[in-house]
DNA sequence: GTGAAAGCGCTAACAT
DNA sequence: ATGTTAGCGCTTTCAC
């Protein structure tokens, strides 16, 4: 319980030193090992807590080979989302002893390549990510050199078998679009990013198979999958909703898009709900407070978060990979309404 | 440009050996060290570049002392504030060769404690912080025995001298009182965090001298100043706005608590802009595209986390520490009309 | 059960 | 200008 306090550098060979014990001693007391006699862990542990004694992680893992730390990357932590993700992963590592290091790719595939080579050289032992783009040769360099356990977050990189958890947007975005096209909709615009993310065209099948089920097709002039962020969300809303002829519905695909998509039917002066019928995919926090209230199909960030970790420490314990896939559940409100 | 296919695990002893030099050499073209031949230089690049060899980040930071990661501590990153805060702080740390490693205290004095060891017992050079609690004894133990630069978020501790990038809240919440008082108000309610941080008692000084110009004093019990938590702000808004007499105006102090507020506030059926006036403290992205429009003090996250980061790097390089104040701006819209 | 010694990958004297 | 060597703090054989 008494401390120092001012610790300048306590090594490993001072607690040696004043319990006049070999180095390794105090390791293996450190370290919880079984060969050690009890008057051997009784002098260690006076010298340890005496001195204030802290093992050095550095030290530590470049003598194990292991860092304890888990990189995390994604497009841009501001992102509710990701930063939801973020959270409860963190806690879960940290429960376990393990730390995060916070990456933002910023939706550009050479920054991600950057953060993937940083990754790579502080050795971290795995590496949580929402990929920018699947299918960059790039990328699957990336993944292979990394040399550490992987966990994707929505992603499937063909040819790289890796542990990942998805979302079933299909059945969110099927059951949205098909109560759209019950109220009779079928002119449906979409506003999302690229196909190149299992993401979108796991969303891109819900929507399909939704016209599918009347027999029609879905009008392509009527797809924005372009880009996450709000801005391209915000022009593309903009020119769906002024051309003619105009969707009478609209989703947009994440919580950027939805807002620069609402940001854009403000500025026309069009009312969600009222001459449209809108429908976000992926919910934001504060959709409950304000209005209109915001139909949605919302999937769990926590726990997408928290089994990522978990599958992260499964892979370093057992090497065991596997995919989860977490569920989507919509939820019909004031703003899928109207529009016709 | 021809890189291996797969780099088990190529060291420095790797490329001496290729390059039929020695390691110390290899090191010098590795740090652009200036006493290197220019035949030494191509040789050793041209065995790094075959080789696909990148310096361990591990070993360099035992032999240097310096891990080049910085630590970020705060409540929650799932804070659209911090969020911001936090990615810009990346960014900026990124550009200069830093890392992050992230960590949420959750609010909790003790996991923060804990966090503090593990920065600590992780070598990193600095920790950006936004604390649970200055008044903590705790508190300065973890600052001064954590050996490393700091940077504290809108935050003071007594007796330690640090860098820190503070927030003129002061005159924002000054602005805003004194608009809800010229409209009439007196009944004004607070909810927010505690005043053992700079945060609230920086808020509550505007809002006192607001009172101040016209001669009165600020009623204590229409005050929750007891967490920044959305569950806090709906517990006591609920009382707040259900006891006799209650509150004609109500400023809420975090994003957190303007969340919690708002809940309650519908939970009762009040109306902000028109059953109450309502005056939000830090802005939620969203703002400006539901409704009713939050009459709000606004500061500049991103810059608070670039500032952030630059003031660190500062330190690092030259040891030389500052604080540095935001400004806030007042912007009133809708809700913050009515009430009376 | 405990100690001595090698070495993880790197850098910085110190020598030449 | 280049090579040799010690050592950052720790764990892990390997002896005893």
């Amino acid at each position: 319980m008494s401390e120092e306090t001012f610790t300048g550098k306590i090594t490993i060979r001072d607690v040696a030193v004043r319990a006049g014990v070999a180095l390794s001693s105090v390791s293996r007391v450190m370290s919880g090992h079984p060969d050690v006699s009890l008057a051997m862990r009784a002098r260690v542990e006076e010298a340890v807590s005496t001195l204030g004694y802290e093992p050095d992680l550095i030290a530590q893992s470049l003598r194990s080979g292991s860092t304890r730390i888990i990189g995390f990357i994604i497009r841009d932590i501001s992102n509710p989302l990701y930063a939801l993700v973020a959270r409860a992963c963190e806690q879960e590592l940290q429960r376990h002893g393990y730390s995060m290091i916070l990456m933002n790719s910023d939706a550009n595939i050479e920054t991600e390549s950057k953060n993937f080579q940083i990754m790579r050289r502080r050795r971290v032992d795995g590496v949580i990510a929402s990929l920018v783009d699947e299918g960059d040769p790039s990328v699957k360099k990336s993944l292979i050199s990394l040399n550490a356990a992987i966990v994707l977050l929505d992603r499937e990189v063909k040819g790289i078998h890796t542990s990942a958890v998805l979302t079933n947007h299909y059945q969110g975005v099927y059951e949205a679009t098909k109560h759209l096209i019950d109220a009779g909709h079928t002119k449906i615009g979409f506003v999302t990013g690229d196909e190149n993310v299992y993401t979108t065209r796991n969303r891109m099948r819900g929507f399909k198979q939704a016209f599918g089920d009347i027999g029609k097709e879905i009008d392509e002039s009527f797809l924005a999958l372009g880009g996450f962020d709000a801005e391209y969300a915000f022009v593309h809303t903009h020119n769906l909703m002024t051309s003619q002829p105009r969707p009478t519905a609209l989703m947009t695909g994440g919580i950027s898009s939805t807002w620069g998509a609402l940001r854009a039917l403000k500025e026309i002066g069009l009312k969600v709900g009222e001459d449209l019928a809108f429908v976000a995919l992926d919910e934001w926090p504060l959709f409950d407070i304000f209005s209109p209230e915001i139909s949605c199909v919302y999937r769990d960030a926590r726990t997408i978060g928290a089994e990522s970790a978990h599958m992260m420490l499964q892979i370093l314990k057992s090497g065991v990979q596997k995919k989860l896939i977490i569920e989507t559940k919509f939820t019909a409100r004031f703003s899928s309404g109207g529009g016709l």
